[in-house]
DNA sequence: TCTGGGGTCCTAGGACCC
DNA sequence: TCTGGGGTCCTAGGACCC
């Protein structure tokens, strides 16, 4: 196999959230931050300090002692400003590899394969560079696959000695390392997977390295599972994936910051998702096929609960926010009940095509609505995000989320922009 | 009072066909 | 009492990821 040589690195930004935050308030540098998911519902990301202070990713809010709180600083997730910083490291990242793959809005991996440089040096540049040009500190993980260049990274932010950077391309003492790591920080392997590992004593990614091929296929998923474990052993199975895929899939959803008991309110919040859903399948040049809609009442309640959902395959594609508004309103009205406090509503666009491959029918509609969208979104790029909306989608939005500790738009909004007094 | 959002991939099982 | 075998396509749901 021609893959035999592979050369990964992981560079992931620390803490990435709290870490853009910090950018802009230099007065938290070593202070325990967090950043909190919409309607400040959930820890999302947090900086080591605050970690030790025995906050926990997933951990909502309102459950933290007050006395935690009192040293923690908060803030709502600002995440048009963490997509512009992404950008920037992004770019930076592709300066250091011919080959990368922007994987998450904080990781990317780059392919060194076939450079003759000491790999560590090379990872502490690239540290430097990033930390100096942006103010994200990165970890660097090199490995011979992706899932060795992952747990890497993951030695390298665990363990300070290191400084960030880890190097496990060559078979020499790999062991030893892999011994540190439990099976349930390796890539592929989450909660399920993990107790099931534990459950016949396969404990560190060295157990399940030399577990037999065997077993790993009759109970870890198949080819999933086989794959890791291939990976483990230094066997590239996970190519670099360079040009993005279409999106197979828009989902737009969220919580409401107050439940909602109207048909009239959830016609409103169903009805913005769809904008948002709409605007990026044009973005893209996509229409969908299909259409989901669907209600959940609070599962946390000892209330009423009720969940549907809905979906319709759409005459033809499309991606006008008109159309697909139209549909889903109906939708709606055939899930919705009387009687229940919704808490979340969402919408799925599904069977997304090109706009390129829309077969045109009998029903394929005339120009209107296409009019009506360039409108809607040119408008809405010179004034800003929904100064024109559709008015189903309501005006007062008592549902709308909570965002009490957002941060300004320092890279995104001329308003908001960092002002240095000097 | 207050518990996120947006994705991918894989598998099992049903419907249908010859 | 007997009641095939093999295939495809689609969907729902599970598991995982960030």
């Amino acid at each position: 196999m021609e893959n035999k040589n592979k050369i990964f690195a992981l560079v992931d930004c620390n803490s990435f959230y709290a870490s853009c935050e910090r950018i802009f308030r230099p007065d938290l540098r070593d202070k325990p931050i967090a950043i909190l998911s919409n309607n400040d519902g959930c820890i999302v990301a947090m900086t080591k300090e605050a970690k030790e202070l025995g906050v926990t990713r997933g951990e909502p809010y309102f459950k933290i002692p007050a006395d935690t709180r009192k040293k923690l600083t908060v803030f709502s997730s600002n995440y048009s400003m963490y997509g512009d910083i992404s950008h920037r490291v992004m770019d930076i990242l592709a300066e250091f590899s011919p080959e990368s793959e922007i994987y998450s809005i904080d990781e990317s991996f780059l392919d060194l394969t076939g450079m003759n440089i000491d790999l560590t040096e090379y990872g502490k540049e690239i540290r430097k560079k990033v930390k100096w040009s942006t103010g994200i500190p990165v970890s660097v993980g090199i490995g011979k696959t992706k899932t060795l260049a992952k747990l890497a990274n993951h030695i390298a932010k665990k363990r300070e000695k290191f400084n960030g950077v880890v190097d496990l391309s060559s078979d020499e003492n790999i062991d030893k390392y892999l011994a540190m790591v439990k099976v349930s920080s390796i890539w592929g392997v989450g909660r399920k997977l993990s107790a099931k590992l534990e459950r016949k004593n396969i404990i560190t990614a060295k157990d399940l390295k030399y577990t037999s091929d065997g077993w790993i296929q009759r109970n870890l998923g198949g080819v999933t599972g086989m794959r890791t474990v291939w990976e483990l052993r230094g066997i590239s199975c996970i190519p670099l994936d360079t040009i993005p895929a279409l999106n197979k899939g828009i989902v737009s959803s969220r919580s409401f910051g107050k439940s909602v008991e109207t048909l009239s309110g959830l016609k409103e919040a169903v009805s913005s998702y769809i904008s948002i859903g709409a605007k990026k399948l044009r973005k893209q040049k996509t229409a969908a096929s299909a259409l989901t809609v669907y209600i959940k009442t609070n599962r946390f309640k000892d209330e009423p609960q009720y969940n549907n959902s809905i979906t319709y395959k759409t005459p033809y594609p499309t991606s006008s926010t008109i159309e697909l508004t139209e549909y889903a309103l109906n939708l709606l009205e055939r899930i919705y009940k009387d009687g229940y406090k919704y808490k979340k509503a969402g919408i799925m666009l599904d069977g997304i095509v090109p706009n390129t491959a829309i077969q045109y029918s009998l029903f394929t509609p005339d120009k209107f609505n296409a009019d009506v969208d360039i409108a809607l979104d040119t408008v809405n790029k010179k004034w800003g995000r929904n100064a024109l909306f559709t008015a189903s989608s309501g005006i007062n939005r008592k549902w709308s989320m909570r965002r009490e500790f957002v941060s300004p738009r320092y890279t995104t909004n001329w308003n908001e922009i960092l002002k240095i007094r000097i």
